[in-house]
DNA sequence: AAATCGGGGGA
DNA sequence: TCCCCAGATTT
């Protein structure tokens, strides 16, 4: 029998029951695409729902604030994914009369995706022959055919390209991209996967020679950088406070957060700081600054490792910091604002702000 | 080719 | 801790 024949054999008996999986639709198989990029399927599904149901058509979402969109998207993280999101779905709307590209090359066009997004949308509502690449995949086919070229390198992914594509079954592409990448997900797992009872044992080049656990190979690890951030929050008695939408590129783009601490408003403000303080800025208003928690919180990232104090100063009227609002906007509902992760965890451990 | 971008979970 | 997750985009 043959590689797709097993495999597909294997899916017809294994398979999960998900949402996604139920349609063919585009703007739905797109949607959950983009939700799922880096993101385990458990992780994703909630989201995946949630935006089904504010943004039932591509009009909905198009039509809505990228603000409400990324308010949505809070906590998933990798936050360009919504906004390319919405802007596609504007392009779709405005420019396509809501009737996405049915081609891959066509749909790759679109912002936010790239070549393994288009091969999925292509293959699932176009029945295009088209092979999926994605983490799963590269872990399947180095394990069963042995290939040690590296998964992250140009040269290593055409390497996998040709033989994803020699391998896929082209009557069913869509069966088959699915079958793969479910047989990844949950057969042939990253750690300890339970090989006495995987269909391709007998001819898995790694479980033969014990190269399980080497493979696949990669090249590059990320290095993870240590920063200090310090925010002020001020509070008033019904819970209004100063924050700020971060515009400028890079991590955190349009999620809003609050003042910074060291470099806007004091000289001498050392990293890390955790002792009770006065700032200059806020001296002649005797607002007293105290530090939330008696030490940072670490926040990690893949690629970052943060530790961030929050700095509480009660005020009673906020007329009283017209510097202050000029470069940040007055929040009255905080809970209506999309913020990163470690913030949204302050907001709720905190009793400043009525829930 | 390398760096960047989030957050969560398994071992 | 380290690694990976239905990757894409920028540098």
């Amino acid at each position: 029998m043959q590689f797709s024949e097993k495999l597909i054999d294997w899916y017809s008996i294994n398979l999960r029951d998900l949402p996604w999986r139920a349609t063919q639709d585009p703007y739905k198989i797109w949607l959950s695409e983009i939700v799922l990029q880096q993101t385990r399927v458990v992780q994703g599904l909630p989201y995946y729902l949630r935006f089904l149901k504010h943004f039932p058509t591509v009009f909905d979402l198009a039509s809505a604030k990228e603000d409400e969109v990324l308010k949505l998207w809070q906590g998933l993280g990798y936050y360009s994914r919504a906004r390319n999101l919405h802007a596609t779905a504007k392009f779709i709307a405005k420019e396509k009369n809501g009737i996405f590209p049915q081609t891959a090359k066509a749909l790759k066009k679109l912002k936010g995706v790239g070549e393994y997004t288009a091969h999925a949308i292509a293959s699932f509502c176009f029945h295009e022959p088209v092979a999926v690449l994605d983490g799963n995949v590269f872990r399947v086919l180095s394990r069963v055919f042995g290939v040690n070229d590296e998964i992250d390198t140009p040269a290593g992914k055409r390497i996998f390209n040709d033989l994803a594509q020699k391998l896929l079954d082209k009557e069913k592409p869509d069966l088959y991209n699915q079958a793969i990448m479910e047989f990844g997900a949950l057969q042939c797992t990253p750690k300890n996967p339970d090989c006495t009872i995987c269909p391709f044992s007998k001819n898995c080049v790694a479980y033969q020679n014990q190269l399980i656990a080497d493979l696949p190979r990669k090249k590059k690890k990320v290095k993870v950088k240590q920063e200090h951030i310090n925010y002020l929050v001020l509070v008033d008695q019904k819970g209004n406070t100063f924050m700020k939408q971060r515009t400028q590129k890079g991590i955190w783009r349009n999620l809003f957060e609050f003042p910074r601490l060291e470099s806007e408003f004091v000289n001498g403000v050392s990293e890390g700081l955790n002792e009770t303080i006065k700032l200059k800025s806020l001296e002649s208003h005797k607002v007293e600054i105290i530090p939330f928690y008696p030490q940072p919180v670490k926040h990690l990232l893949s690629h970052r490792k943060l530790f961030i104090q929050f700095y509480i100063g009660k005020v009673t009227d906020y007329s009283a910091f017209p510097s202050l609002s000029k470069k940040y906007h007055i929040v009255q509902n905080i809970h209506t604002f999309a913020v990163p992760v470690v913030i949204e965890r302050f907001i709720e451990a905190s009793d400043f702000f009525n829930s």
